[in-house]
DNA sequence: TTTTGAGTTGTTCGA
DNA sequence: GTCGAACAACTCAAA
Protein backbone atom coordinates (compact mmCIF):
# COMPACT_ATOMS: atom_id res chain seq x y z
CA UNK A 1 0.00 0.00 0.00
CA UNK A 2 1.55 3.76 -1.00
CA UNK A 3 2.29 5.08 2.29
CA UNK A 4 0.35 8.68 2.26
CA UNK A 5 3.37 11.13 2.30
CA UNK A 6 4.28 14.34 0.55
CA UNK A 7 7.92 13.91 0.64
CA UNK A 8 9.32 13.01 -2.54
CA UNK A 9 11.77 9.96 -2.96
CA UNK A 10 14.46 10.01 -4.81
CA UNK A 11 15.31 7.41 -7.89
CA UNK A 12 18.46 7.27 -8.76
CA UNK A 13 19.01 5.87 -12.60
CA UNK A 14 22.29 3.60 -13.18
CA UNK A 15 22.88 1.12 -15.92
CA UNK A 16 18.91 0.43 -15.98
CA UNK A 17 17.92 3.66 -18.21
CA UNK A 18 14.23 2.43 -18.93
CA UNK A 19 10.85 2.68 -17.25
CA UNK A 20 9.12 -0.36 -17.43
CA UNK A 21 10.59 -3.29 -15.51
CA UNK A 22 12.28 -0.73 -12.92
CA UNK A 23 12.18 -2.13 -9.47
CA UNK A 24 12.93 0.79 -8.28
CA UNK A 25 10.83 3.84 -10.41
CA UNK A 26 7.94 1.26 -9.65
CA UNK A 27 8.09 1.58 -5.66
CA UNK A 28 8.70 5.23 -5.66
CA UNK A 29 5.46 5.52 -8.54
CA UNK A 30 3.55 4.19 -6.13
CA UNK A 31 3.84 5.64 -3.02
CA UNK A 32 1.65 8.55 -4.81
CA UNK A 33 4.45 11.41 -3.92
CA UNK A 34 6.62 13.15 -6.24
CA UNK A 35 9.46 11.36 -7.61
CA UNK A 36 12.81 12.93 -8.21
CA UNK A 37 14.77 11.21 -10.80
CA UNK A 38 18.32 11.74 -11.56
CA UNK A 39 21.44 10.41 -13.08
CA UNK A 40 24.59 10.62 -11.77
CA UNK A 41 27.74 11.11 -14.06
CA UNK A 42 30.42 9.77 -11.15
CA UNK A 43 34.55 10.15 -11.99
CA UNK A 44 35.55 11.01 -8.47
CA UNK A 45 34.03 8.29 -6.10
CA UNK A 46 37.24 6.47 -4.22
CA UNK A 47 35.57 3.43 -4.94
CA UNK A 48 34.97 4.00 -8.73
CA UNK A 49 39.10 4.09 -8.50
CA UNK A 50 39.95 1.11 -7.67
CA UNK A 51 41.51 -1.15 -10.62
CA UNK A 52 38.47 -3.16 -10.84
CA UNK A 53 36.31 0.19 -12.50
CA UNK A 54 37.48 1.49 -15.54
CA UNK A 55 35.86 4.67 -17.16
CA UNK A 56 33.44 4.18 -19.44
CA UNK A 57 35.04 3.54 -23.46
CA UNK A 58 34.32 6.73 -26.45
CA UNK A 59 31.56 4.58 -28.41
CA UNK A 60 29.92 3.11 -25.02
CA UNK A 61 30.13 7.39 -23.80
CA UNK A 62 28.29 8.35 -27.33
CA UNK A 63 25.51 5.21 -26.47
CA UNK A 64 25.26 7.19 -22.82
CA UNK A 65 24.56 10.47 -24.50
CA UNK A 66 21.68 8.71 -27.04
CA UNK A 67 20.46 6.90 -24.19
CA UNK A 68 19.66 9.86 -21.65
CA UNK A 69 18.31 11.83 -24.22
CA UNK A 70 15.70 9.07 -24.56
CA UNK A 71 14.95 8.76 -20.76
CA UNK A 72 14.66 12.70 -20.52
CA UNK A 73 11.88 12.71 -23.12
CA UNK A 74 10.56 9.20 -21.90
CA UNK A 75 10.40 10.85 -17.95
CA UNK A 76 9.05 14.27 -19.48
CA UNK A 77 6.33 12.36 -21.15
CA UNK A 78 5.06 11.05 -17.66
CA UNK A 79 5.73 14.39 -15.67
CA UNK A 80 9.04 14.04 -14.09
CA UNK A 81 12.29 15.58 -15.56
CA UNK A 82 15.29 13.61 -15.39
CA UNK A 83 18.08 15.50 -13.63
CA UNK A 84 21.64 15.33 -14.81
CA UNK A 85 24.10 15.59 -12.04
CA UNK A 86 28.15 15.05 -11.88
CA UNK A 87 30.33 14.60 -9.70
CA UNK A 88 30.95 12.08 -6.39
CA UNK A 89 27.40 9.85 -6.22
CA UNK A 90 27.27 10.08 -2.60
CA UNK A 91 27.57 13.93 -1.75
CA UNK A 92 25.33 13.98 -5.13
CA UNK A 93 22.81 11.90 -3.93
CA UNK A 94 23.17 13.55 -0.38
CA UNK A 95 23.03 17.06 -1.76
CA UNK A 96 19.77 16.51 -3.91
CA UNK A 97 17.89 14.85 -0.70
CA UNK A 98 18.26 18.33 1.09
CA UNK A 99 17.79 20.66 -2.12
CA UNK A 100 14.29 18.39 -2.53
CA UNK A 101 13.39 17.30 0.52
CA UNK A 102 13.37 14.16 -0.05
CA UNK A 103 12.98 11.32 2.60
CA UNK A 104 13.57 7.76 0.78
CA UNK A 105 15.70 7.13 -2.44
CA UNK A 106 15.59 3.76 -4.14
CA UNK A 107 17.53 2.13 -6.94
CA UNK A 108 18.29 -1.06 -8.35
CA UNK A 109 21.37 -3.47 -7.33
CA UNK A 110 24.05 -3.69 -9.76
CA UNK A 111 25.89 -6.66 -8.41
CA UNK A 112 29.42 -5.92 -9.21
CA UNK A 113 32.10 -4.85 -6.36
CA UNK A 114 32.35 -1.62 -7.58
CA UNK A 115 29.20 -0.80 -8.10
CA UNK A 116 27.93 -2.26 -4.61
CA UNK A 117 30.42 -0.46 -2.98
CA UNK A 118 29.21 2.94 -4.45
CA UNK A 119 25.86 1.87 -3.53
CA UNK A 120 26.99 1.48 0.43
CA UNK A 121 28.67 4.89 0.41
CA UNK A 122 25.51 6.36 -0.89
CA UNK A 123 22.95 4.67 1.13
CA UNK A 124 25.55 5.07 4.72
CA UNK A 125 25.52 9.01 3.24
CA UNK A 126 21.99 9.09 3.03
CA UNK A 127 21.54 7.23 6.64
CA UNK A 128 23.49 10.12 7.71
CA UNK A 129 21.32 12.70 6.91
CA UNK A 130 18.20 11.04 7.66
CA UNK A 131 16.89 9.39 4.68
CA UNK A 132 16.00 6.04 4.14
CA UNK A 133 17.26 4.44 1.15
CA UNK A 134 16.85 0.88 -0.61
CA UNK A 135 17.99 -0.97 -2.94
CA UNK A 136 16.27 -3.61 -5.35
CA UNK A 137 16.92 -6.04 -7.96
CA UNK A 138 16.70 -5.76 -11.45
CA UNK A 139 19.97 -6.27 -13.58
CA UNK A 140 20.02 -10.24 -13.32
CA UNK A 141 17.56 -13.35 -13.48
CA UNK A 142 19.53 -15.02 -10.34
CA UNK A 143 21.46 -13.59 -7.63
CA UNK A 144 24.97 -15.03 -7.70
CA UNK A 145 24.48 -16.32 -4.19
CA UNK A 146 21.85 -18.61 -5.62
CA UNK A 147 24.06 -20.85 -7.67
CA UNK A 148 26.88 -21.89 -6.16
CA UNK A 149 28.54 -25.26 -5.76
CA UNK A 150 29.21 -27.27 -2.35
CA UNK A 151 31.91 -25.24 -1.45
CA UNK A 152 30.02 -22.68 -2.08
CA UNK A 153 31.69 -20.65 -4.52
CA UNK A 154 30.42 -19.80 -8.01
CA UNK A 155 30.35 -21.96 -10.81
CA UNK A 156 32.96 -22.39 -13.54
CA UNK A 157 31.56 -24.67 -16.15
CA UNK A 158 29.12 -23.27 -18.66
CA UNK A 159 26.54 -26.57 -18.76
CA UNK A 160 25.79 -26.94 -14.99
CA UNK A 161 25.59 -23.15 -14.53
CA UNK A 162 22.92 -23.21 -17.36
CA UNK A 163 20.94 -26.07 -16.19
CA UNK A 164 20.70 -24.63 -12.98
CA UNK A 165 19.64 -21.32 -14.09
CA UNK A 166 17.40 -22.95 -16.86
CA UNK A 167 15.45 -24.98 -14.16
CA UNK A 168 15.25 -22.04 -11.42
CA UNK A 169 12.05 -21.91 -13.53
CA UNK A 170 11.30 -18.43 -15.53
CA UNK A 171 11.88 -14.84 -13.33
CA UNK A 172 8.65 -13.28 -12.10
CA UNK A 173 6.58 -11.07 -14.49
CA UNK A 174 8.52 -7.81 -15.62
CA UNK A 175 6.89 -4.88 -13.80
CA UNK A 176 4.64 -2.38 -15.22
CA UNK A 177 6.16 0.86 -16.46
CA UNK A 178 4.57 3.73 -14.57
CA UNK A 179 1.37 5.88 -15.79
CA UNK A 180 2.72 8.85 -14.52
CA UNK A 181 4.66 10.43 -11.99
CA UNK A 182 4.17 13.42 -9.61
CA UNK A 183 6.93 15.92 -10.41
CA UNK A 184 8.74 17.54 -7.70
CA UNK A 185 9.99 21.47 -8.85
CA UNK A 186 12.98 23.11 -7.66
CA UNK A 187 16.42 20.90 -8.13
CA UNK A 188 18.68 22.18 -11.09
CA UNK A 189 19.98 19.72 -13.78
CA UNK A 190 23.28 19.81 -15.56
CA UNK A 191 23.26 20.38 -19.32
CA UNK A 192 24.26 16.94 -21.10
CA UNK A 193 25.71 19.06 -24.18
CA UNK A 194 28.37 20.04 -21.36
CA UNK A 195 28.96 16.53 -20.46
CA UNK A 196 31.02 16.12 -23.60
CA UNK A 197 30.08 12.41 -24.15
CA UNK A 198 30.15 12.61 -27.69
CA UNK A 199 32.83 12.92 -30.19
CA UNK A 200 33.83 16.03 -31.41
CA UNK A 201 37.16 16.99 -33.71
CA UNK A 202 36.53 14.65 -34.57
CA UNK A 203 33.45 13.80 -35.19
CA UNK A 204 33.62 9.60 -35.75
CA UNK A 205 30.42 9.02 -34.40
CA UNK A 206 28.50 8.76 -38.11
CA UNK A 207 28.69 5.11 -37.92
CA UNK A 208 26.78 4.74 -35.17
CA UNK A 209 24.21 6.99 -35.94
CA UNK A 210 23.40 5.39 -39.30
CA UNK A 211 23.28 1.76 -37.07
CA UNK A 212 21.61 2.47 -33.53
CA UNK A 213 18.36 4.13 -31.84
CA UNK A 214 19.51 3.16 -28.52
CA UNK A 215 16.66 3.60 -25.96
CA UNK A 216 13.76 1.78 -24.58
CA UNK A 217 11.33 2.37 -26.93
CA UNK A 218 13.71 1.12 -29.49
CA UNK A 219 15.13 -1.94 -27.57
CA UNK A 220 11.26 -3.08 -26.93
CA UNK A 221 11.10 -2.63 -31.07
CA UNK A 222 13.80 -4.59 -31.22
CA UNK A 223 12.91 -7.45 -29.40
CA UNK A 224 9.43 -7.78 -31.23
CA UNK A 225 10.70 -7.81 -34.49
CA UNK A 226 13.20 -9.88 -33.45
CA UNK A 227 11.30 -12.81 -31.95
CA UNK A 228 8.69 -12.41 -34.72
CA UNK A 229 11.50 -12.92 -37.53
CA UNK A 230 15.19 -13.28 -37.50
CA UNK A 231 14.93 -16.12 -34.54
CA UNK A 232 13.72 -18.57 -36.79
CA UNK A 233 16.42 -20.23 -37.60
CA UNK A 234 18.56 -18.43 -34.75
CA UNK A 235 20.78 -21.98 -33.54
CA UNK A 236 22.62 -22.43 -36.59
CA UNK A 237 21.33 -18.43 -38.36
CA UNK A 238 22.97 -16.98 -35.76
CA UNK A 239 26.68 -18.17 -36.97
CA UNK A 240 26.25 -16.53 -40.37
CA UNK A 241 27.91 -12.61 -40.15
CA UNK A 242 26.49 -12.28 -43.85
CA UNK A 243 23.22 -12.58 -42.83
CA UNK A 244 22.65 -11.62 -39.16
CA UNK A 245 20.37 -12.84 -37.59
CA UNK A 246 21.28 -12.23 -34.15
CA UNK A 247 19.18 -10.14 -31.65
CA UNK A 248 21.48 -7.21 -31.38
CA UNK A 249 19.90 -6.55 -27.74
CA UNK A 250 23.47 -6.19 -26.16
CA UNK A 251 24.25 -2.59 -25.96
CA UNK A 252 20.52 -2.19 -24.88
CA UNK A 253 20.82 -4.89 -22.06
CA UNK A 254 24.03 -3.40 -21.36
CA UNK A 255 22.46 0.29 -20.66
CA UNK A 256 19.06 -1.59 -18.79
CA UNK A 257 17.41 -0.09 -21.54
CA UNK A 258 16.06 -3.80 -21.64
CA UNK A 259 15.69 -5.87 -18.70
CA UNK A 260 17.32 -9.39 -18.79
CA UNK A 261 13.96 -10.69 -17.41
CA UNK A 262 12.25 -8.38 -19.80
CA UNK A 263 13.80 -10.60 -22.74
CA UNK A 264 13.61 -13.89 -21.08
CA UNK A 265 10.35 -13.54 -20.59
CA UNK A 266 9.22 -12.58 -24.02
CA UNK A 267 11.34 -15.02 -25.86
CA UNK A 268 9.49 -17.64 -23.96
CA UNK A 269 6.03 -16.49 -24.84
CA UNK A 270 6.59 -15.75 -27.80
CA UNK A 271 6.80 -19.88 -28.37
CA UNK A 272 2.69 -19.37 -28.04
CA UNK A 273 2.98 -17.71 -31.64
CA UNK A 274 5.76 -19.39 -33.20
CA UNK A 275 5.40 -22.93 -31.82
CA UNK A 276 8.74 -23.74 -34.68
CA UNK A 277 11.16 -21.53 -33.12
CA UNK A 278 11.34 -23.85 -29.82
CA UNK A 279 14.68 -25.00 -30.29
CA UNK A 280 16.01 -21.12 -31.55
CA UNK A 281 14.16 -19.53 -28.44
CA UNK A 282 15.84 -22.19 -25.85
CA UNK A 283 19.71 -20.92 -27.77
CA UNK A 284 19.01 -17.40 -27.96
CA UNK A 285 17.56 -18.05 -23.65
CA UNK A 286 21.15 -19.85 -23.18
CA UNK A 287 22.68 -16.83 -24.46
CA UNK A 288 21.11 -15.04 -21.76
CA UNK A 289 22.67 -17.39 -19.69
CA UNK A 290 25.94 -16.71 -21.02
CA UNK A 291 25.59 -13.12 -20.06
CA UNK A 292 24.46 -14.51 -16.35
CA UNK A 293 27.82 -16.65 -15.96
CA UNK A 294 29.48 -14.07 -17.27
CA UNK A 295 28.32 -11.39 -14.65
CA UNK A 296 28.08 -14.65 -11.53
CA UNK A 297 31.75 -15.38 -12.40
CA UNK A 298 32.71 -11.22 -12.31
CA UNK A 299 31.22 -11.14 -8.82
CA UNK A 300 33.77 -13.87 -7.69
CA UNK A 301 36.39 -12.62 -9.57
CA UNK A 302 35.93 -8.56 -9.27
CA UNK A 303 39.45 -8.22 -11.21
CA UNK A 304 38.66 -10.34 -13.60
CA UNK A 305 39.83 -7.97 -16.49
CA UNK A 306 43.03 -7.94 -15.23
CA UNK A 307 44.08 -10.85 -13.86
CA UNK A 308 44.71 -14.69 -15.35
CA UNK A 309 42.13 -16.72 -14.06
CA UNK A 310 44.82 -19.68 -14.82
CA UNK A 311 47.73 -18.28 -13.20
CA UNK A 312 49.50 -20.42 -15.43
CA UNK A 313 49.01 -17.59 -17.98
CA UNK A 314 50.90 -15.29 -15.91
CA UNK A 315 54.34 -16.37 -17.65
CA UNK A 316 52.82 -16.50 -20.60
CA UNK A 317 55.58 -15.16 -23.29
CA UNK A 318 53.46 -12.36 -24.95
CA UNK A 319 54.90 -10.36 -27.57
CA UNK A 320 54.61 -6.89 -27.57
CA UNK A 321 54.55 -6.02 -31.07
CA UNK A 322 52.66 -1.98 -31.49
CA UNK A 323 52.76 -1.80 -35.39
CA UNK A 324 50.96 -5.62 -35.28
CA UNK A 325 48.31 -4.41 -32.67
CA UNK A 326 48.36 -1.22 -34.68
CA UNK A 327 46.79 -3.28 -37.73
CA UNK A 328 44.52 -5.73 -35.76
CA UNK A 329 43.02 -2.56 -34.61
CA UNK A 330 42.78 -0.81 -37.90
CA UNK A 331 41.59 -4.06 -39.64
CA UNK A 332 44.57 -4.77 -41.86
CA UNK A 333 46.21 -7.79 -41.09
CA UNK A 334 45.93 -8.80 -44.67
CA UNK A 335 42.86 -11.71 -43.75
CA UNK A 336 40.18 -10.60 -45.41
CA UNK A 337 37.32 -11.75 -42.51
CA UNK A 338 39.51 -10.28 -39.53
CA UNK A 339 39.49 -7.35 -41.08
CA UNK A 340 35.77 -7.01 -42.11
CA UNK A 341 35.43 -7.54 -38.20
CA UNK A 342 37.71 -5.33 -37.15
CA UNK A 343 36.71 -2.46 -39.16
CA UNK A 344 32.59 -3.47 -38.67
CA UNK A 345 32.78 -2.46 -34.76
CA UNK A 346 35.49 0.73 -35.15
CA UNK A 347 32.95 2.07 -37.96
CA UNK A 348 29.24 0.73 -35.74
CA UNK A 349 30.15 -0.28 -32.52
CA UNK A 350 29.35 -3.78 -32.60
CA UNK A 351 31.05 -6.84 -34.39
CA UNK A 352 29.44 -10.41 -35.17
CA UNK A 353 29.69 -12.60 -32.66
CA UNK A 354 31.43 -15.71 -34.75
CA UNK A 355 33.92 -13.00 -36.33
CA UNK A 356 34.27 -11.93 -32.49
CA UNK A 357 35.82 -14.97 -32.01
CA UNK A 358 37.80 -14.86 -35.28
CA UNK A 359 39.83 -11.80 -34.69
CA UNK A 360 40.08 -12.68 -30.78
CA UNK A 361 41.75 -15.48 -31.62
CA UNK A 362 43.79 -13.97 -34.42
CA UNK A 363 45.30 -11.35 -31.62
CA UNK A 364 45.87 -13.83 -29.23
CA UNK A 365 47.32 -16.99 -30.92
CA UNK A 366 48.58 -15.64 -34.75
CA UNK A 367 50.12 -12.39 -33.11
CA UNK A 368 50.94 -13.77 -29.55
CA UNK A 369 49.70 -10.54 -28.08
CA UNK A 370 47.86 -10.35 -25.04
CA UNK A 371 44.37 -10.64 -24.44
CA UNK A 372 44.54 -7.75 -22.18
CA UNK A 373 45.26 -5.92 -24.99
CA UNK A 374 42.16 -6.79 -27.11
CA UNK A 375 39.75 -6.57 -24.24
CA UNK A 376 40.95 -3.20 -24.27
CA UNK A 377 40.53 -2.10 -27.41
CA UNK A 378 36.87 -4.03 -27.46
CA UNK A 379 36.20 -2.03 -24.21
CA UNK A 380 36.85 1.31 -26.33
CA UNK A 381 34.97 0.64 -29.32
CA UNK A 382 32.18 -1.42 -28.36
CA UNK A 383 28.59 0.11 -27.86
CA UNK A 384 27.85 -3.38 -26.13
CA UNK A 385 30.73 -3.47 -23.54
CA UNK A 386 30.07 -4.90 -20.56
CA UNK A 387 32.18 -5.35 -17.47
CA UNK A 388 31.46 -9.45 -17.10
CA UNK A 389 30.84 -10.44 -20.41
CA UNK A 390 34.03 -8.68 -22.35
CA UNK A 391 36.94 -9.97 -20.35
CA UNK A 392 35.48 -12.87 -19.18
CA UNK A 393 34.78 -14.04 -22.97
CA UNK A 394 38.81 -12.34 -23.82
CA UNK A 395 39.77 -14.85 -21.44
CA UNK A 396 37.52 -17.34 -23.05
CA UNK A 397 39.41 -17.29 -26.31
CA UNK A 398 42.86 -17.12 -24.74
CA UNK A 399 42.50 -20.29 -22.65
CA UNK A 400 43.06 -18.51 -19.36
CA UNK A 401 39.33 -18.09 -18.34
CA UNK A 402 36.54 -20.20 -16.68
CA UNK A 403 35.90 -23.07 -18.82
CA UNK A 404 38.17 -21.79 -21.48
CA UNK A 405 38.80 -23.01 -25.14
CA UNK A 406 41.66 -25.22 -24.97
CA UNK A 407 44.99 -23.88 -26.41
CA UNK A 408 44.95 -25.67 -29.37
CA UNK A 409 41.91 -24.72 -30.74
CA UNK A 410 43.29 -21.92 -33.10
CA UNK A 411 40.92 -20.29 -35.75
CA UNK A 412 41.87 -20.55 -39.41
CA UNK A 413 40.82 -17.08 -40.80
CA UNK A 414 40.42 -18.59 -44.16
CA UNK A 415 38.25 -21.41 -42.97
CA UNK A 416 36.39 -19.79 -41.05
CA UNK A 417 35.82 -17.05 -43.67
CA UNK A 418 34.80 -19.67 -46.07
CA UNK A 419 32.39 -21.99 -43.71
CA UNK A 420 30.34 -18.87 -42.27
CA UNK A 421 30.75 -16.38 -45.05
CA UNK A 422 30.27 -18.20 -47.87
CA UNK A 423 30.20 -15.90 -50.58
CA UNK A 424 32.31 -13.30 -48.85
CA UNK A 425 29.02 -11.00 -48.65
CA UNK A 426 30.64 -9.87 -44.99
CA UNK A 427 34.08 -9.33 -46.43
CA UNK A 428 32.91 -7.24 -49.22
CA UNK A 429 30.79 -5.20 -47.15
CA UNK A 430 33.30 -4.13 -44.61
CA UNK A 431 36.47 -4.21 -47.16
CA UNK A 432 35.05 -2.95 -50.18
CA UNK A 433 38.81 -2.69 -51.83
CA UNK A 434 38.01 -6.32 -51.90
CA UNK A 435 34.85 -6.12 -53.12
CA UNK A 436 35.18 -7.30 -56.93
CA UNK A 437 37.83 -10.54 -55.90
CA UNK A 438 35.63 -13.57 -56.74
CA UNK A 439 35.59 -16.65 -55.32
CA UNK A 440 38.13 -18.34 -53.21
CA UNK A 441 40.12 -15.51 -53.14
CA UNK A 442 37.72 -12.96 -51.42
CA UNK A 443 39.01 -14.67 -48.11
CA UNK A 444 42.90 -15.61 -49.43
CA UNK A 445 43.71 -12.87 -51.77
CA UNK A 446 47.10 -13.49 -51.50
CA UNK A 447 46.75 -16.66 -53.39
CA UNK A 448 44.96 -15.15 -56.23
CA UNK A 449 47.01 -15.08 -59.63
CA UNK A 450 48.22 -11.52 -61.07
CA UNK A 451 45.56 -10.88 -63.37
CA UNK A 452 43.05 -12.06 -61.39
CA UNK A 453 44.41 -9.21 -58.97
CA UNK A 454 44.31 -7.06 -61.84
CA UNK A 455 40.85 -7.74 -62.98
CA UNK A 456 39.65 -6.72 -59.49
CA UNK A 457 41.66 -3.44 -59.00
CA UNK A 458 43.92 -5.15 -55.77
CA UNK A 459 47.10 -4.55 -55.85
CA UNK A 460 48.29 -6.42 -52.45
CA UNK A 461 50.62 -4.66 -50.42
CA UNK A 462 49.50 -0.83 -51.72
CA UNK A 463 45.35 -1.42 -51.74
CA UNK A 464 45.14 -4.06 -48.74
CA UNK A 465 47.92 -5.60 -47.19
CA UNK A 466 49.53 -8.96 -47.38
CA UNK A 467 48.80 -11.33 -44.67
CA UNK A 468 51.29 -10.13 -41.29
CA UNK A 469 51.76 -13.65 -40.65
CA UNK A 470 51.80 -16.77 -41.99
CA UNK A 471 48.64 -18.68 -40.67
CA UNK A 472 51.06 -22.22 -40.67
CA UNK A 473 53.84 -20.33 -39.04
CA UNK A 474 51.96 -18.56 -36.78
CA UNK A 475 49.82 -21.58 -35.40
CA UNK A 476 52.84 -23.73 -34.78
CA UNK A 477 54.43 -20.71 -33.06
CA UNK A 478 51.33 -20.61 -31.04
CA UNK A 479 51.26 -24.36 -29.84
CA UNK A 480 55.06 -23.87 -28.93
CA UNK A 481 54.61 -21.01 -26.71
CA UNK A 482 51.25 -22.99 -25.00
CA UNK A 483 53.02 -25.91 -24.63
CA UNK A 484 55.59 -23.75 -23.14
CA UNK A 485 53.21 -22.52 -20.05
CA UNK A 486 52.14 -26.22 -18.87
CA UNK A 487 53.19 -27.34 -15.98
C1' DT B 1 33.70 -41.36 -0.62
C1' DT B 2 35.36 -42.32 -4.97
C1' DT B 3 34.91 -42.78 -9.73
C1' DT B 4 33.44 -41.56 -14.10
C1' DG B 5 31.84 -38.97 -17.98
C1' DA B 6 31.01 -34.78 -20.14
C1' DG B 7 31.93 -30.23 -21.18
C1' DT B 8 29.58 -23.37 -26.75
C1' DT B 9 31.72 -21.92 -30.77
C1' DG B 10 38.18 -25.99 -34.07
C1' DT B 11 41.96 -27.78 -36.96
C1' DT B 12 45.02 -30.99 -38.77
C1' DC B 13 46.59 -35.35 -40.00
C1' DG B 14 46.49 -39.82 -41.59
C1' DA B 15 43.75 -43.75 -42.95
C1' DG C 1 36.51 -36.62 -50.72
C1' DT C 2 35.17 -38.28 -45.79
C1' DC C 3 36.06 -39.75 -41.14
C1' DG C 4 37.97 -40.49 -36.57
C1' DA C 5 41.61 -39.40 -33.47
C1' DA C 6 44.49 -36.38 -31.20
C1' DC C 7 45.39 -32.14 -29.40
C1' DA C 8 45.04 -30.71 -21.77
C1' DA C 9 43.56 -29.78 -17.59
C1' DC C 10 40.08 -29.06 -14.66
C1' DT C 11 35.25 -28.62 -12.82
C1' DC C 12 30.96 -30.44 -11.78
C1' DA C 13 27.26 -33.78 -11.31
C1' DA C 14 25.72 -38.24 -11.24
C1' DA C 15 26.44 -42.92 -10.22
Amino acid sequence: MARKTTSPCIVWFRDDLRLSDHPALHFAASRDAPVVCVYILDEQSAPLRSPEWRPLGGAARWWLAQSLRALQTDLAALGSPLLLRRGATAQAIANLARESGADCAVWNDIATAPHRSVSDDVARALGDIGVASRVFDGDLIAKPSTIRNKQGHGLRVFTPFWNRLRHGGDPPAPLPRPKRLHNSTGPASDDLERWHLEPRHPDWAAGLRATWIPGEASAQARLGDFLDGDIAGYATGRDRPDRDRTSRLSPHLRFGEISPRQVWRAARFSADRHPGNAADIEKFLSELGWREFCRHLLHDVPDIAARNLQPSFDRFPWRRDPAALRAWQRGRTGYPIVDAGMRQLWQTGIMHNRVRMVVASFLVKHLLIDWRDGEAWFWDTLVDADVGSNPANWQWVAGSGADAAPYFRIFNPILQGEKFDPDGDYVRRWVPELARLSGKAIHQPWTATESELAMAGVRLGQTYPEPIVDHGQARRRALAAYAGIRS
